[in-house]
DNA sequence: TTGTTCATTTGTCGTGGACAGTATTGGGTT
DNA sequence: AACCCAATACTGTCCACGACAAATGAACAA
């Protein structure tokens, strides 16, 4: 069972045991215990076999506070502010800096909860400016405000849950639309365990299909043996692999130097994504793309490389 | 660092930690120490700091292991056999039953890796049957090979995950291209924490494209609070939810009983999904969907319902 | 600015004991 | 035999709390 209802006074209560919690904040167990442990918080209350039963306010705290570390706060300087504190930390972010027109008017048709009109706004631009600007200028920019406004609490998660939805549809309906995909190099494009956004691949499966290169997507958080064994089935000349700024930099090489420690020389990867932008250099024999445009270079090197023999 | 390289003999070995052997075999970090300390497997190299390292070969042992436990083996009766054992016990289960031939010819494709004539092939069923019979026919047999296949060993996961997309890909197309979207019962549509399977949502808000039906899709893996405060921003009518085989059917039944709490009562919660097939009694104030066609009961039985008023 | 070193903070890993929840088994009853 | 319920065995999760690696921030030199 993951919940309990508990009377306190009159009113019933829903309680929480800590992998509810785990499940609803992110923060593990370990980390839940070493807190209360350390900052003497979260305190829940213990059922009869003393186990934790967290109680919905601790949760909604954890919650903000899981945001804030997120945005890089530190837990022991904040872990004890109340609430209010909290709220007021997160809106207290900047502003969004200055949005340009067009975006702020979809912006606001999701904020408004308008499905229907902000689902044309973007099918609009994608006819205006083709798939290619489409991915490199709206898309992006929509990505950065709303992961911006996320973090400062003007958006809810159903709305980026919904947001992403969207722009899935979007792109997978203009990538199968797009002629003269097939070609050489092949690419397997996929994301590591743990990483799940998957806005970023679909961004790269679309600049790649507008390339002309031949694309085998594997959705989210394939395992790295299994994306091993996919490179010979699949006749794949590069792995392509996403971080989004989710995952930590470190985390996102180690997973490339293990796939590069498993794939034969012959095979390239290529990693890209927000956690990547800000690496020094690259782990021996992986290509670091810091921008949709590294990558159109590198597709043309490639080609290059390979014309000649 | 989630892995490192130790020299053993003249070949060099990839050691995984126990955060890398949990993100990769699903195994928690709990189920692998309590396995060592009761059966002594695995039996991790430990480094300087006496952290585990696990072998490749333990690595691959425990995803042949888990896939036996998930198809129903007990741990502690095959924990100590051999990997060609294991092995043999995954290939000599039973075959696939009769399968159709129009499913036959799809699956051969996808296991040629043909996926471009895979795609076709789905797109022709879809033009040759209608979205909805597609939905409950093709797909529903699909995944139901599919499933049974991955178990049995005769298809890889990369095989999945490249289905998953392309069947997201036809299905996303054609509820965008249904007429006549839009109209009551308002449906959210979402999973829990945990589910991660998109065909099932994806199936289910293509029958709802079909009946007519206004659907809000968020994705999977929406924390239950976020349901709760997505309802009144979206007004909508029912909350959908959809529980795949991967979940424990107590699992599933307890999020949908703490969901009921934080919901009011004028919104009504419906269940479906393989978790949920053999469900006897749903919990108060739940409607259990075992099949598509009881969803397009519950839909007729809903507009009945509304429009005396 | 950019790098290097050192101190502090923070999350993960270790051990083993306990026990809840689920599956299986065994003994009755229809 | 087929069914049901209680006793038993199995299995994963939870607990405490010590240890320490990795990440971060501060102080300082180039």
């Amino acid at each position: 069972m993951n919940n309990y209802l508990v009377t306190v006074g009159t009113t019933p209560d829903v309680c929480y045991n800590i992998a509810a919690v785990e499940r609803d904040t992110g923060l593990s167990k370990d980390t839940l215990r070493v807190w209360e442990r350390r900052y003497g918080f979260p305190k829940p209350l213990r059922d009869r076999h003393d186990e934790r039963l967290y109680s919905l306010p601790e949760l909604e705290k954890l919650r903000l506070l899981r945001l804030l570390i997120d945005y890089g706060h530190r837990p022991g300087k904040i872990i004890n502010r109340s609430v209010s504190e909290l709220t007021q930390l997160i809106s207290s972010r900047a502003p969004a800096q200055d949005t340009p027109p067009e975006i702020q008017v979809m912006i606001d048709l999701l904020l408004r909860h308008d499905v229907e009109n902000f689902r044309n706004a973007l099918q609009q631009a994608l006819m205006k400016q083709g798939l290619l600007r489409f991915v490199t200028e709206t898309v992006t920019a929509l990505n950065h405000w709303i992961g911006e406004a996320w973090l400062a609490g003007r958006v809810a998660i159903f709305d980026e849950h919904l947001y992403s939805e969207h722009v899935q549809n979007i792109l997978r309906n203009a990538i199968i639309a797009q002629p003269g995909r097939g070609s050489a190099p092949r690419v397997l494009l996929t994301s590591l365990p743990g990483e799940k956004h998957r806005i970023g691949l679909l961004m790269v499966e679309a600049v790649l299909a507008a390339e002309g290169a031949a694309c085998v997507a594997l959705g989210t958080e394939t395992p790295v043996i299994d994306i091993k064994n996919a490179v010979p089935a699949y006749e794949v000349d590069i792995v392509a692999l996403s971080f989004s700024s989710a995952v930590t930099q470190s985390a996102a090489l180690a997973g490339l130097s293990e796939l590069r420690g498993l794939l034969p020389d012959g095979a390239e990867i290529w990693g890209g994504g927000g956690a990547l932008a800000r690496a020094r250099k690259a782990p021996e024999g992986i290509l670091l793309l810091r921008s949709f445009d590294d990558m159109r270079y590198a597709i043309e090197r490639w080609r290059v490389e390979h014309a000649r023999r």
